[in-house]
Parts: structure tokens; sequence; C-alpha cells
DNA sequence: GAGTGGCCAAAAAC
DNA sequence: TGTTTTTGGCCACT
């Protein structure tokens, strides 16, 4: 695979700095952050950073934790309208947050619950290791290696459209894949463009920078041959009303 | 041959 | 008007 990788320090001023390097940015409050040993992936109009923020230990612990409080959305909640279809999604789902916010795609809109004492220390470990901070988590249980997450983009009007989103792996390690969306379907024009594929480990941190959900998408797919659990949180910025 | 994974199209609501 | 967080069919690979 053809990545540009660049192993590196985070620091407060570099990310400032690529916040506020442009007028298209805003400049978001943050606070001090410590630094995770980010790993950096930049291809055209994709920017994200993955590391480890939790020892094995500590994400063994979480994940116990998420296993015993966190209660998952069924009914209507739990399906999603496509094509005119409704189907049941092929997977867990809840979403965690500040009072009012819900999080709306594709026929349903999923509102957010009260922040739990776990999320909120998970949320401020977060924060403080990249120094964003965050008013809304969904969160994705995987029972097995035949649940997945297809192809799609986080453009929501609902959020922060330039706002980084941290993604948060606890369990099972699945690969993740990122696709242009030039270089899909039997149109494209952007063959050239290769996927990139992470593999998302036990107490992972994956940021997604702007502008990388505006041109790319991304999947978790199926792994039959993968049969435990995997969590994911993804901490994101709504816009508050 | 079976299992798995990648790619593509569906046909209607927002 | 363009898009679609799925499903299912087809095909290639192991």
């Amino acid at each position: 695979m053809d990545l540009f990788v660049v192993k590196t320090k985070r620091k407060r001023a570099d990310s400032q700095s690529e916040s506020s390097g442009s007028k298209k940015f805003k400049s978001y409050e943050k606070s001090e952050c410590n630094v995770i040993d980010f790993k950096k992936f930049r291809l055209e109009n994709l920017s994200c950073d993955y590391g480890i923020l939790y020892s094995k230990r500590e994400a063994d612990n979480l994940l116990k934790e998420c296993e015993k409080i966190l209660c998952y959305n069924e009914g209507k909640l739990a399906k999603i309208c496509l094509f005119g279809k409704w189907h049941n999604i092929p997977r867990k789902q809840v979403a965690h947050g500040d009072e009012g916010l819900s999080y709306k795609f594709s026929g349903n809109s999923i509102p957010a619950r009260p922040w739990l004492p776990l999320l909120e220390n998970i949320r401020d470990d977060i924060t403080r290791q990249t120094g964003y901070k965050f008013n809304f988590v969904l969160i994705n249980r995987y029972k097995d290696g035949s649940d997945y997450m297809g192809e799609h983009k986080d453009d929501e009007k609902d959020l922060e459209a330039d706002h980084p989103i941290a993604s948060l792996s606890l369990g099972q390690a699945r690969d993740f894949i990122f696709k242009h969306q030039d270089s899909r379907g039997k149109n494209s024009t952007r063959r050239d463009i290769p996927p990139l594929k992470l593999v998302l480990q036990h107490g992972g941190l994956l940021m997604m920078n702007y502008p990388t959900n505006s041109y790319w998408y991304h999947s978790l797919p199926c792994r039959k041959k993968l049969f435990n659990v995997r969590i994911n949180m993804t901490f994101r910025k709504m816009v508050v009303k």
C-alpha cells in the first residue's frame, strides 16, 4: 500500500496551526492536551491520525464495563430506511450526548441519551489527548465479524462539518476501509486513488480530520472468521441550535 | 466445491 | 436533484 505515514508526536501548536491555517477552518475552543504517539495518514483530501489511547489492561476494563452498563436501541431506532425499504441495522447502536441533541441519517433520528460517567471519562480523556471537545457519542456494537457497517460518509448537516470525529475502538480488532468518493462505482473517474485500509486495535483512537468526511467513504466490512465483540465510539461535535 | 470478500445495482424517500 | 450507514447477486480467489 502506498501511504504517506509520518510517525510523530502531536503537538498542540501543530494541531492549532492545522485548524487555523485556512480561513475555511473555525477556531475551536481547545484545551491543553497530552500527546498520543499518533501515526499520521495523509492522502488526497484525507487527514487521519491513529494511535493507542488505552493500554490493553485499561481497554479490557472499559470493554467489560461497557458490556455491563450500555443499553442499545431497539425497534424503529434499530432500523434504517434505504432505497425505500426498512432494514434492521447489522449491529447494535446507541447515542449519548448533551441534552436535546440527536443524530439524523437515512430516515431515522437517533436521540442522545444522557451522558454516563464512563462515557464522560472517555470523552474527557480524548479531549485531554487531542485538545478537541465533543458533545455527542454514537456507539456501535459489533457482536462478531458478521456484524458490519457499509460504506458511508459522516457528513450530516447536524455535525460541525470541519470538526474532527474521534473514533475509539474496544475489543476485536477490525479492518477499516477508506475509499475516495470518485474511486467508487462503475463510472468512477479516479480509479487511480487506492483504498486505504487500517486495522483498528483494542484501545486505538482514530481521529478523522476535516475534510476527510467530505471526500472519503469509510466502512467496516464483514470478517466471518472473527468471533469477538467490538465496540466503537465515535465522538462528535454536533451543531447546537 | 465451499467459504469468503469485492463490486455493483436496486427504485423510493428525503 | 442527488444521495443512499442495506441487501442480494455475481464473480474471483483461495
